[in-house]
DNA sequence: ACAAAAGTGTTTTAACTACACCCATGG
DNA sequence: CCATGGGTGTAGTTAAAACACTTTTGT
């Protein structure tokens, strides 16, 4: 046992803190190749829950803020850098962890992943569809399904979606974004006019070629590209947008 | 200094944790007698920041939840229980606190406050106007504007208010709790027109004696009452509410 | 009777839905 | 020329804002 004698306010007797990262990014699908949404998962190389799949995750280092230490478990993993970054939750429960006490700090990202980046795949790290998952070590099943919800909620009023793509994009690209992270079907002509309406997104001269009809126009995004998101970037002047929708 | 030998994952040599609740309650201003949004703070009573105002807070029990913890720095400075107790960001910042590293995961909640609450006033706990704060100790000036933002964007979306207020009330009182949050003045007919269309309230046969004018109809809160919102909450079937708006 | 809040009705505006239709390109 | 997705127009629906109006009480 430990033995903390004269600590101010012994907060050294808490429980174990470690980050983990739900990693969202979009890939064909194996059969219509339509994107659809992919996490990478890596497999518990120590007990407990030995050989299940996990979030990447580790202990926070003395050195690095949260946040650091999440896009370090993204580099470690897929060696991408995100597109996008934002604190999901402290998972604290009592019996999370069989034997210790261990508080979880989950941040959630988007990535555009890279033909590099997929043939990181290895025995201990593999990608995932995030809709069907097979049971996972610890809670994070549960972790996963709240990520998606904070996800697909974001989508509907937030310009997340450009993460997932490149500098410029189509309309459509977007639109099959929203359409494979909300699982379902959007009404093209007025998903065009709710972009466009939309105050961060500029349509280029340039024109996709090479497609089978017509060429599409090229967009591009032209908000700022936040990286990270954080309380004092939410509340503060510049974000003139107006958050999130639906807890109970 | 700690030594840790042999320990798996090595999370025993994180940053210190410690639990930390933003306490929201109405009460009559001392001016106009129209409510406004107060919260009590704890003077400091060691270094660092010694005698500076903070949010009631401190380390996180062995046996405890992140939100039994939280409920309990409530009970120990306003003898209260929430009404609503929601999880609002884990702070993590490298200087958030001078000398040693602290995590801090921080709640909100909403309380009701009787008079045996307010009496519980000190020299050391003190209630404060929610909008005019002077500096606080640590982060805590940021913590609670962004508690404040999360307060009042869930107001505009969600069925929070009703916490603020007793089982049975009229659809003033409602307004006025709006107003005092949002610090903006609403249309009446409207808004009791809002009201009626959600789901969960309904009126009572009852009507409010007393006042200066024609007696109101009483209404009373008929959705479940959640004093603690967790992401499976969230995320799961019962609750049909479609989250929150805002974040950039 | 009058003041003031409780409560109702009506008009206008904005935003989204559904869907018909035209345009441009590869085959 | 035709199939197909890119892109535009338009009518119907719904929700909210603005505000005039009626009702009911205490004084």
């Amino acid at each position: 046992m430990l033995i903390n004698a004269n600590v101010s306010e012994r907060q050294q007797a808490s429980p174990g803190l470690a980050i983990s990262t739900v990693i969202f990014a979009l890939r064909p699908s194996t059969g219509s190749g339509r994107p659809t949404l992919w996490l990478p998962l890596v497999r518990r190389v120590r007990q407990p829950h030995l050989n299940m799949w996990a979030l990447p995750g580790g202990p926070l280092g003395h050195d690095e803020s949260l946040s650091d230490a999440a896009a370090r478990n993204l580099a470690e993993t897929t060696a991408l850098s995100p597109r996008y970054l934002e604190q999901l939750y402290a998972f604290g429960g009592l019996d999370r962890s069989p034997g210790q006490r261990l508080v979880s700090i989950v941040y959630w990202a988007l990535v555009q992943p890279d033909v590099a980046a997929l043939a990181q795949e290895s025995e201990n790290v593999k990608w995932f569809r995030a809709d069907d998952l097979d049971e996972l070590a610890f809670d994070h099943n549960e972790i996963v399904n709240y990520a998606l919800w904070r996800l697909r909620n974001k989508m509907e009023y937030g310009s997340i979606a450009y993460n997932f793509l490149g500098s410029t994009f189509t309309l459509a690209q977007v639109r099959e974004v929203y359409e494979a992270v909300l699982n379902r079907p959007l009404d093209p002509a007025n998903f065009r006019r709710q972009l466009r309406a939309a105050v961060d997104i500029q349509p280029t001269d340039m024109f996709l070629q090479g497609g089978r009809h017509r060429p599409p126009r090229l967009y591009r995004y032209t908000g700022d590209d936040p990286a990270e998101v954080t309380p004092d970037r939410i509340c503060n002047p510049s974000t003139i947008e107006s958050e999130h929708r639906s807890n109970p």
